[in-house]
DNA sequence: CATCCCTTGTGTCGGCGGTCACAGAAAGTG
DNA sequence: CACTTTCTGTGACCGCCGACACAAGGGATG
């Protein structure tokens, strides 16, 4: 992760490149800092590099005509973003942000298209992230056309939910989004997403407090998430 | 598209590929034929084949547990399906079912993986279809969250339309598929879509003939499927 | 032609969830 | 510590759209 030295050394679909090769690369991308908030680049941007995320984590999102927003995913240290555009020349299928400060390394389209012919290996990791943004997407389709905003909120915090290191069994999210960050994510109105939290609260289905939200019964977290909407 | 021959002829991707490869290829598929309504395979199925459509044209949808459907996209004779699973190994991402009787071919995942290593040319293809498939997915995300059902009717119509081969400047759709194949696909229910259509069919934004749907001002349309919900 | 089944049109009703409005809590900031 | 900005909670209202219920076409098929 330090600059010198070998300033790739992170990224995970590079992973075993050889380190000379890897070297070249960094020298060939286009290094660049974004601080918190700030655009990377927007849908229709013609820019079609593909970006690798040395530090900081970056929210992919789309705008409707009326501002509002929906955020696709959040993308980490370590990973990259700006395949699809670079892979099929179109313009880019969505917008992307700054979550914190963060540093780019920037490779341009005809580069990495050499990359992915050059290493089968790195062609491979990058198909399989496209299959996995497929599923991630079809799944989303799913929770919008089948689920009711309860649902998908419970689903969604049981996405963020981790083990609980504190007590055996239970689960926990910390630190908790806002919920304008969750009701983003979702699809629906903040207010409807701090009511549903409310109603789980009092469910004793999560416990609150201040930044992080405890799952005592993940399972029944998991029925409600599931249940079809007339038998609740 | 005579059996004997060269039985993979028709297939896009494969396009380019020496004839005497492509013909060892075919040798190595197992051979199906479906006929109309009949599933192809399930959601969660553990075949990972990839499955050339060498006539015919199948659905691939998505099923809520409550047995609702929705439709996320037609094949058509020329094109391959199962990509999804067969690149990444999980189960398979969506069920797929035959819209007219269709006659496959399957091809294991390890040999499809050794013809994306044998033959860049085809790896970039399938690419470019992977990249296509999330672009439609972040679409219609992007539709089900900003637009309500009669926009996405409109929008549905839109992409259904091609160019009328009588009145130089409409537009046309034929056959129109069915209420409830239309619902399907927009997530909505049956008697929405009836009712939004005979709302357009009143303002002369469609005109409907038996199978017939003709669009006399595509751009009106258009501004219907666009316009923010608050100023109607 | 009669019959059946699939498809379409429309009315009524009720609930989910969006919008507006505002109050209070929390968290930055000088 | 005051002060501002950002978050969170809750009430009131109301429109969109799903569910149910029928009536009325069409096309098949015998």
């Amino acid at each position: 992760m330090a600059e010198q030295g070998d300033p790739l050394e992170g990224i995970a679909v590079l992973e075993g490149m050889a380190p000379e090769k890897r070297a070249e690369l960094a020298r060939e991308c286009r290094w660049q800092t974004f601080s918190k908030g700030q655009s990377i680049f927007d849908k229709e941007n013609d820019s079609r590099d593909v970006m690798f995320i040395v530090s900081g984590t970056v929210n992919v999102i789309g705008f409707s005509l009326a501002g509002k927003e929906i955020s696709f995913t959040e993308i980490q240290a370590g990973d990259f973003l700006g395949e699809v555009a670079a892979i099929d020349g179109e313009p880019r299928s969505a917008s992307v942000s700054a979550v914190t400060d963060c540093k780019l390394a920037s490779l341009n389209p005809t580069r990495f298209a050499q990359l992915l012919e050059q290493e089968p290996v790195i062609a491979a990791r990058v198909m399989r992230r496209l299959t996995t943004i497929i599923r991630r997407a079809t799944e989303r389709l799913m929770d919008f056309t089948t689920l009711n905003v309860q649902q998908r909120v419970c689903a969604e915090l049981l996405r963020l939910a981790q083990p609980d290191p504190a007590v055996a069994g239970a689960w926990s999210i910390h630190p908790l989004p806002t919920q304008v960050t969750l009701s983003s994510r979702v699809g629906a109105s903040r207010e409807t997403v701090a009511r549903i939290m409310s109603d789980l609260a009092k469910g004793d289905l999560i416990v609150r407090k201040g930044r992080t939200v405890t799952i005592p019964d993940r399972e029944r977290l998991e029925t409600v998430a599931a249940r079809l909407s007339d038998d609740n």
